[in-house]
DNA sequence: ATTATTTGATACCAATCGGTATCTTTGTGC
DNA sequence: GCACAAAGATACCGATTGGTATCAAATAAT
């Protein structure tokens, strides 16, 4: 990797994580300054503006997470444990984060104000991606005869990405997992229930 | 009511509406002087820092919230509407919120960075009673016989306002109200199937 | 090895931040 | 109506914000 690539990704990954623990709009250049050790010149040569940097970390985020999923989701064999090993990546995801400090998704989505339009819609295709992911493995399922015909997908997606992302919020309030472990548990039972067959 | 409370009142209501659209850290004191047409001096006469303002802010939204839903739970007879009043309030709070911007509780939630402790005391607290609001309607379901012994009050006020609060974020982001309807609904059919006798 | 180009450091900018000291205005009790 | 206190306006503070122009150092190409 080219010297320059080694600077850009090491702004990228402090950023993130500065990002996401203390928000896009409250960390300021100096945090990260501060974080790299750079210098504003140098972050500028790699970044057009400060939002330019915010969206950039955001996506870079999405794609580290929506792979490794995607890698685990293909690595199952049917669809009940396809839809697991969604509910796992969140379950894990408070004791062993891919990127600390919640979900970055559920952050961007409520910190949007006027001025981050940008961002807000990056976080709304992001949201698409996730639930198509889901209504894609439910359909799949049906069509193998593993999940029932009468079941809505789309239903199937919100009602797990909803759980899920609010159950995050108050586990990462609370800094206690039991929330997301007992979310994860009464999903799986459901799925069990109401989705398989 | 005195000219100084009325004052007072003014910038809350002002504070209250920008801090819920666009972030407490994000919001500044010339937005809410220009919010109110007063001046700084105007505004700190009657907050001691813009912290104080922004937990007098939250108290005052979550009080005036509280106070709709125990009174709307007291008129419901029975455990199933008394349970239907929350999942009612939240479905209604898209098109028509007490405060514009989303569910004031997550946005704190989100937010907290780490200048922001107090503010994220005040979301915890604010949890914890609404928890407790749903597991005493439950408990009391039980002694009533509406509520099957076997259920877990706890994980019933886990599952409502995780998916709760997930589904506004989703409908926030998405601006529709299609999914905080879908979940409201599947909560009440799990509700009387799972919940109630 | 020497040039040319890229990369990063330095020093600065206007604007804005939260906050305060001071002064004028307004309202209130007697 | 007068005196006094409360409320609000004005002008300022140092610190910090995102951003830029310029220069030095490191890297790459010849």
């Amino acid at each position: 990797m080219k010297s320059s690539e080694i600077t850009k990704s090491k702004v990228l990954q402090e950023a993130i994580t500065l990002f996401n623990t203390k928000g896009y709009r409250a960390t300021s250049l100096s945090d990260i300054t501060n974080a790299t050790g750079l210098t504003k010149g140098a972050i500028y040569r790699h970044f057009e503006n400060k939002e330019q940097l915010e969206i950039e970390a955001f996506q870079n985020m999405m794609h580290a997470i929506f792979n490794k999923l995607q890698q685990k989701i293909k690595a199952e064999s049917n669809t009940r444990d396809k839809l697991f090993c969604v509910l796992e990546l969140f379950q894990g995801y408070i004791t062993e984060p891919f990127f600390s400090g919640g979900c970055p998704l559920l952050n961007v989505a409520t910190e949007v104000d006027d001025t981050t339009m940008a961002l807000k819609d990056n976080a709304l295709q992001t949201l698409t991606i996730f639930r198509k992911s889901i209504e894609t493995i439910v359909i799949n399922g049906k069509t193998h005869k593993e999940v029932n015909a009468i079941v809505n997908e789309k239903l199937v997606a919100i009602v797990m990405i909803s759980s899920l992302e609010g159950a995050i919020m108050m586990s990462k309030l609370q800094d206690s997992n039991s929330d997301i472990d007992a979310v994860v548990k009464h999903l799986k039972n459901w799925i069990v229930a109401d989705v398989l067959i």
